[in-house]
DNA sequence: TGTACTGTACCGTCCGGACGGTAATGTCAA
DNA sequence: TTGACATTACCGTCCGGACGGTACAGTACA
């Protein structure tokens, strides 16, 4: 279960539309939504601002990838890992979990764009929360124990949201120990794979 | 288990800063926390600008005032609903349970203002970040079954997070039958109060 | 010759906040 | 009981700065 970001590419050689956007989240995060500039934003990025508007035209186009990427990003991974369960009972549910068992492990960033897109206009929630709303119905359509389901999905997302607030309430190990939990209601333990241990 | 709001008072007789917090959290409802404007919510909330800023003398003050009341709101309830059980054993759980399902009962607006706070500064944050470290803290210590408790904290998370965003992917019936099903963890059926039914 | 920028200058708008009123309601002292 | 002043709760205006976006001339590389 590798990590995702980084395929072949290290912080240099990343092209300018990945610049951009984690320049973006970052500033997002330091500085909160509202102190988005693009200025800051070229400036963090290394390019100037005619640059900057060179390639998104606008801060909406800016924020929509954002959006994006945090979509397609996970949509990804979730194929990969359903693939991976042939497509079996619980294999939405069971994908869901190893996917975002991976990003923790893999101390992905806090998707704190995604917060700075909603701070500047509530619209673009609408293909997240499209997103959602059929990942939430494959799953229980795919499940053994909908209701049980449910409560996966409801889960991750307190561990999600806690994330994003950077709510540190949760040291790695109890995290882990919380996601494992999940998985244990849907497969034997002895099914699983040995996973990468955790050392805090 | 009465709805909190509107204790004795309609929306003419709520006193200037409880208009005003009412109107920053609509606005930022509605164009988003980043176009969170004085002069906006003073114009919602019938007042002039100034009449605004002297009640609340910066924009930060009223950001503050908004989390501040989100979160004392909510302890109020919790320390009720703890007391009402005892402090016996699992009670804050249940406390905390009973909490988030009367105010969805009650039909709560979401805490937009916590995002438009945040969304200005991050460092806003830290007072739920350090409450939220005690409550959960508590949860487990009183709770019979720790780690139940964190599953507890996380899953009412996710359904706190899926509102805030305005998530509309559980109907409220399934919401309920969420929320029910994690109480039934701690208590026995026969031991629940019978509570408002459901009618969607 | 085009693509992908850099750099700078600039415009219009929006917003936070300061400031100077002012009307109503006390308070107190002669 | 009346005049002098204080306090509260606002109103309306204005200013400086930040920001999004435009325009355009230049440049390096392929």
């Amino acid at each position: 279960m590798p990590c995702i970001e980084s395929v072949g590419m290290t912080s240099d050689t990343l092209s300018t539309k990945d610049k951009i956007l984690q320049a973006a989240a970052e500033i997002a995060k330091e500085v909160g939504p509202v102190h988005l500039s693009l200025d800051a934003v070229a400036r963090r990025a290394g390019l100037s601002k005619g640059g900057l508007l060179y390639t998104f035209p606008t801060k909406a186009k800016l924020l929509e990838a954002l959006v994006e990427q945090h979509v397609s990003e996970f949509d990804e991974s979730l194929r990969k890992e359903e693939a991976a369960r042939n497509h079996g009972p619980n294999s939405v549910v069971l994908a869901c979990i190893a996917v975002y068992r991976a990003e923790f492990l893999c101390n992905e960033p806090e998707p704190s764009g995604i917060l700075a897109a909603i701070a500047n206009d509530p619209g673009f929630l609408e293909p997240i929360r499209r997103y959602n709303k059929q990942l939430l119905q494959r799953m229980r359509e795919n499940a053994e124990d909908p209701t049980l389901a449910m409560m996966v999905f409801l889960t991750i997302e307190g561990l999600r949201s806690l994330k994003l607030f950077e709510m540190d309430l949760l040291s790695k190990d109890e995290q882990i120990a919380a996601i494992d939990r999940l998985r244990n209601l849907f497969e034997p333990v002895d099914a699983q794979s040995a996973d990468v241990p955790v050392t805090a």
